[in-house]
RNA sequence: GCCUCGGUAGCUCAGUUGGAUAGAGCAACGGUUUUCUAAACCGUGGGUCAGGGGUUCGAAUCCCUUCCGGGGUACCA
């Protein structure tokens, strides 16, 4: 549409004498009330024209028409100027654009990305807090790929600190050596039933207390099992054998729990860090820093930054003991990753109650003369709520990833028997369409959303299978693919010439043409959401055009035969395309 | 208290740099199948875009302010 903007900016200097920036020529689509495909608003160039909005439209529709072969009317209403386009300059455009090979694929840009994310704790199950991540983690990464970026997947596993050690210990008292082996049982789920058994055993050891007068506070300090913990963690970084033994034991447990849980998400990661090797970095940061004058030394020994004049706080990078908070060791890592891929731009996937802690830790970064600081973003999502308020692994109020994720395929094989669509499927056929069905229901749910919205989960309700859903995107994918096979579709770029291209069949050829716009705009977001509702649109678009297109497989004139299949099979291609973005598969036949 | 992110239909959500009468899905009601997959399509009803003020030819969108909700707030990660 590059042409219409230069030739209006052409227009206001033959009739106004004025030359104008591009950006002040509002072009937009038509509304579908109004006749035309193009928009110009003109109210800003009345300011020029010195005329009402309407004459400063009608005198540039009449340059327009008269100037561009393309544009064959116009209609003014009050301010807006709306073109009519010539149905040959889309078919050229569909055929020549959207009908190329590489139509859609980006070409390298060079850039290398990190995407950090998953990053779970090694004491409980996955829950769908985390299930937003890895998908929110994931489609990012695909998006970027799309986009031109050679991007690192990386997941930086948090398997030490106090959190295990309580899971640990309570396997220690009460476990009875239970294994996954002998209980049957998914091995983070076993570890994160002792998380749990911790925590009402350190409640009990807290009521006592209180019964015999302690405060709140003192008995959480005093209670025997946390302390036990502390020793236990103290014992782990002093390397104590039997400790490590039983800590690597469990983690190991526990990364077979996960490896099932990532399968069946379809999640994968280039490399893992594990922050038992990377807890103890960053000390080599603070001292660069205190060299470099930008952190300071209180009397006490500890070591702080102060960013009041950037609107923050003080905060602290090192305590008086000389030993690391959470933000030593991401100063620390982000060195290390670095170091370690040398990449232009990293993206951390992780929740919004860390926004204050990434915005803290660029900016030091930063003030610390990292070139590469400010490439760093922190993509920051909000919670899954539920109807009665936030998930609590300790208290077992979550929706657990893995029962989540067999419900979903269940409740897929129930519809899809409802509606005896798999009774000619081999049975190895029908597991994998429930997957791909319940999953793509699932991810799609998530993914829909505006990553930074938080984000309402109903387990009484379940997930649709109609409408705005990803089932209703794979079904489209799948008819298309139906009829193709139906009409012995083969490739062909059709003629320019055939008249009568409905409006539906227009709008198409728009919907399709936007599809490397909306990569664009998406990448750069960092929102798979955005492409997630532009796909829903194509699929929308394309079943009513099915319904008011006569049926396809037995039109008899070749011409219109092949622009209608053209369509159909780009629109199977750009929907499955975009789908695996999300990471939902779209299967031929459902 | 301060910082930050949200508040759009009964519910779940779209709504790019300010543009025309604010859109979908679900739920409710009604209709569509001798034709390529009805997980579809078409229609009806449903709104003080949290409230107020301002800027503008024009505000859900920008500014100010109040209310409600989430999160953070210096030695947890």
């Amino acid at each position: 549409m590059n042409f219409i903007i230069t030739e209006t900016q052409k227009a206001i200097l033959e009739l106004y004498k004025e030359e104008i920036a591009e950006s002040v020529i509002n072009i937009q689509e038509t509304r579908k009330e109004f006749e035309g495909q193009v928009t110009i608003v003109v109210f800003p160039i009345t300011k020029i024209s010195k005329k009402s909005p309407e004459q400063t439209a009608t005198e540039i529709g009449e340059y327009l028409v008269a100037h561009l072969e393309d544009i064959t009317k116009f209609n003014v209403v009050k301010g807006f100027l709306n073109l009519s386009i010539a149905e040959s300059y889309f078919l050229k455009q569909f055929n020549e654009e959207v009908l190329a090979t590489d139509f859609g694929v980006f070409p390298s840009n060079g850039k290398k990305v990190m995407v950090e994310y998953s990053s779970p704790n090694t004491n409980k199950p996955l829950h769908l807090g985390h299930v937003r991540n890895n998908l929110l983690g994931y489609s990012v990464s695909e998006l970027l790929k799309a986009y031109g970026y050679d991007v690192v997947k990386v997941n930086l596993v948090n398997d030490r600190g106090i959190h295990i050690c309580k899971s640990m210990l309570a396997w220690q008292k009460w476990g009875n050596n239970e294994t996954p082996e002998s209980t049957g049982e998914k091995g983070d789920h076993l570890v994160g039933k002792y998380y749990v058994i911790f925590d009402r055993e350190y409640k009990k050891e807290i009521e006592a207390l209180k019964a015999a007068g302690q405060t709140e506070d003192e008995a959480k300090k005093n209670a025997p099992l946390i302390k036990e913990a502390q020793q236990m963690l103290l014992k782990w970084e002093q390397g104590d054998e039997e400790v490590v033994s039983l800590w690597k034991k469990m983690n190991e447990w526990v990364y077979a729990g996960f490896n099932i849980t990532y399968k069946n998400l379809g999640v994968d990661f280039d490399k893992f860090y594990y922050e038992s090797n990377t807890y103890l970095l960053g000390k080599g940061t603070v001292d660069e820093g205190l060299a470099k004058g930008v952190f300071f030394k209180k009397e006490d020994g500890s070591v702080w930054i102060d960013l009041t004049e950037d609107g923050l706080d003080q905060k602290l990078v090192l305590r008086a003991d000389g030993t690391s908070v959470y933000i030593t060791q991401d100063l620390g890592t982000a060195e290390m990753k670095h170091d370690d891929f040398n990449m232009d731009e990293s993206i951390y996937v992780v929740g919004n109650e860390q926004d204050y802690h990434f915005k803290v830790l660029f900016l030091i970064l930063e003030k610390l003369g990292k070139s590469w600081a400010k490439g760093l973003y922190h993509l920051s999502y909000g919670m899954v709520d539920l109807p009665n308020g936030k998930m609590k692994s300790r208290e077992g109020t979550v929706v657990d990833a893995d029962e989540l994720i067999e419900s979903m395929i269940s409740t897929a094989r129930e519809k899809t028997e409802e509606l005896g669509k798999t009774n000619d499927f081999p049975q190895e056929d029908k597991e994998e369409l429930y997957k791909n069905i319940g999953l793509g229901a699932l991810k799609y749910f998530l993914l829909k959303v505006e990553p930074k919205k938080r984000l309402l989960f109903n387990p009484a309700e379940s997930i649709d299978f109609q409408g705005n859903t990803g089932p209703f995107i794979q079904y489209t994918h799948a008819r298309i693919k139906s009829l193709l096979s139906k009409s012995d579709y083969k490739f062909g770029v059709g003629s320019l010439a055939f008249g009568g291209i409905s409006d539906v069949e227009l709008e198409m050829i728009l919907q399709l043409a936007r599809y490397p716009a909306e990569i664009e705009i998406a990448a750069k977001a960092f929102s798979p959401a955005s492409l997630a509702n532009y796909l829903y649109e194509l699929a929308k678009l394309f079943n009513k055009f099915y319904h008011e297109v006569p049926p396809i497989v037995k039109t008899e004139d070749g011409e219109v035969k092949q622009f209608r299949l053209n369509l159909c099979k780009k629109t199977a291609d750009i929907i499955y395309a975009g789908m695996l973005i999300l990471g939902i598969t779209s299967p031929e036949r459902m």
